[in-house]
DNA sequence: TCTGGGGTCCTAGGACCC
DNA sequence: TCTGGGGTCCTAGGACCC
């Protein structure tokens, strides 16, 4: 038996934290660049605010209706993050945190009223963190993500589902004409596992509901779409099909990438835009103690801008597995003159790291004394950076800050890092 | 003027093997 | 008229997730 536990509208739950004037107002949280909406507050849902809504079409509703809109603030959010988690944690013997906002947790062996435990957890996270949050239990993954998005909505539209399944919601020891009562009041989308395309297919076959769903024949299901699917509709009837992550396995491909605040054109500020991602991709592959052997490097201009469109990428394969900084920033910028055409508006660009193994996996050189001197100084980096802020020791070609302002983010609205940050930590005075 | 970033898994089809 | 059967590996692309 699983417990989904997921944070509602969860950045903008921990910009209200700190801010409880946000509280009652309409508020949306914006990517990088300030560029679209990544998180409502209800009463922005309510205004009719789409997730992803780009900025400049809903900017109006601030002067209309009071919208307040805030830059990203991650490293505010990622150590909101880790509390939340951990008092989650307590919920069962076992975790997986599956996004920055949401963890199952696995409920096999605990004792009493699940319930009343899980609305206990509940009280516990709002209380210590502030960040309310909804918790589904369900007999397999898909189920507990069900119940938690009744859970969810049942508080957030009262009538769409028994008002008792506010809050928390267990379809685990429910009787089973009332869970497929449930489940006949779920749209087939609202599932797991089904998106925009397949719940338009479903859709023309007359699938409409979660309750349709779990009701086809599984091997239709497969022939007519795929495993994946099959896989769903069995959970939703009960059989666990989704293993259990309790300790995350090392990701196989990493990225850095960003949209530029401003349109680059001069190789030189892609150089240090590439640079410095190449150089957060590293630390992030040490960070899990891998080796990458292929560097892929890509820049682009804006789908959106009606200028002459160009993008290109390249893989660039390493002579040996690397997870040294400058050997991938080099990669990287070989890879990017290769590509780069001049005459172009570039938007974005990106580094991605292929072919990820274990650093200890190491293939020593015939030429070699055997002595690398790099796992010692890019440790010796890390540390630093760890220690007086990122960016503190960087390659020289990740610039000085000289093109930062172009192709750097925009960030206008952002919040303290009230966590995470000493100069911002907030003052109390009596 | 202005439209995010970072992942995973699966499948189909082609190249190649005996 | 009629041209086998069975397998592996790789890649590109599509679908999904938050």
């Amino acid at each position: 038996m699983y417990a989904l536990v997921d944070g509602n509208n969860f950045y903008v739950s921990c910009e209200r934290t700190f801010r409880p004037s946000l509280n009652g107002r309409p508020v949306v949280v914006l990517s990088n660049n300030d560029g679209c909406a990544i998180a409502r507050s209800n009463e922005a849902k309510d205004l009719g605010i789409k997730m992803g809504a780009p900025w400049f079409q809903i900017r109006h509703l601030e002067d209309s209706h009071g919208l307040v809109a805030l830059s990203a603030n991650f490293a505010l959010y990622g150590d909101m993050s880790d509390r939340v988690m951990s008092i989650a944690a307590g919920l069962g013997p076992g975790q997986e945190v599956y996004s920055i906002d949401e963890c199952f947790v696995d409920l096999d062996g605990v004792q009493g009223d699940m319930k009343l435990r899980s609305k206990r957890i509940r009280q516990r996270i709002l209380k210590w963190t502030g960040i309310p949050c909804g918790i589904g239990i369900g007999p397999t993954k898909t189920l507990a993500k069900l119940a938690n998005h009744i859970a969810k909505t049942a508080e957030r539209k009262p009538g769409s589902y028994p008002a008792e399944m506010a809050q928390v919601c267990d379809l685990s020891t429910m009787p089973e004409p009332q869970l497929n009562a449930m489940m006949a009041a779920t749209p087939v989308t609202e599932v797991w596992g089904v998106g925009r395309k397949i719940s338009a297919q479903l859709g023309a076959v007359g699938i409409h509901t979660a309750l349709d769903l779990a009701r086809m024949d599984t091997a239709t299901v497969r022939h007519r779409w795929s495993v994946v699917l099959e896989r769903t509709v069995r959970e939703l009837q009960g059989v666990s099909c989704i293993g259990f992550d309790d300790v995350p396995s090392a990701k196989q491909q990493i990225a850095c990438t960003r949209s530029f605040g401003h349109a680059v054109t001069q190789l030189s500020g892609l150089m240090e835009a590439v640079s410095t991602f190449a150089s957060r991709a590293a630390e992030k592959l040490r960070r899990q103690h891998s080796h990458a052997a292929e560097v892929l490097c890509f820049i682009r201009t804006s789908p959106f801008r009606p200028d002459a469109q160009y993008s290109g990428s390249m893989v660039v394969p390493l002579r040996r597995p690397s997870a040294d900084t400058a050997v991938i920033v080099q990669a990287a910028l070989n890879g990017l003159k290769a590509i780069f055409r001049p005459g172009f508006k570039y938007a974005k660009a990106g580094v991605m790291l292929l072919e990820l193994q274990p650093d200890r996996l190491v293939q020593q050189e015939l030429d070699s004394d055997g002595t690398d001197r790099s796992p010692l100084m890019m440790s010796t980096l890390d540390a630093i950076n760890q220690r007086y802020g990122r960016g503190t020791v960087a390659l020289a070609c990740a610039g000085v800050g000289r093109n930062q302002s172009t192709w750097g983010m925009k960030q206008e609205r952002r919040t303290p890092q009230y966590t995470t940050c000493w100069e911002d930590m907030v003052v109390v005075r009596a």
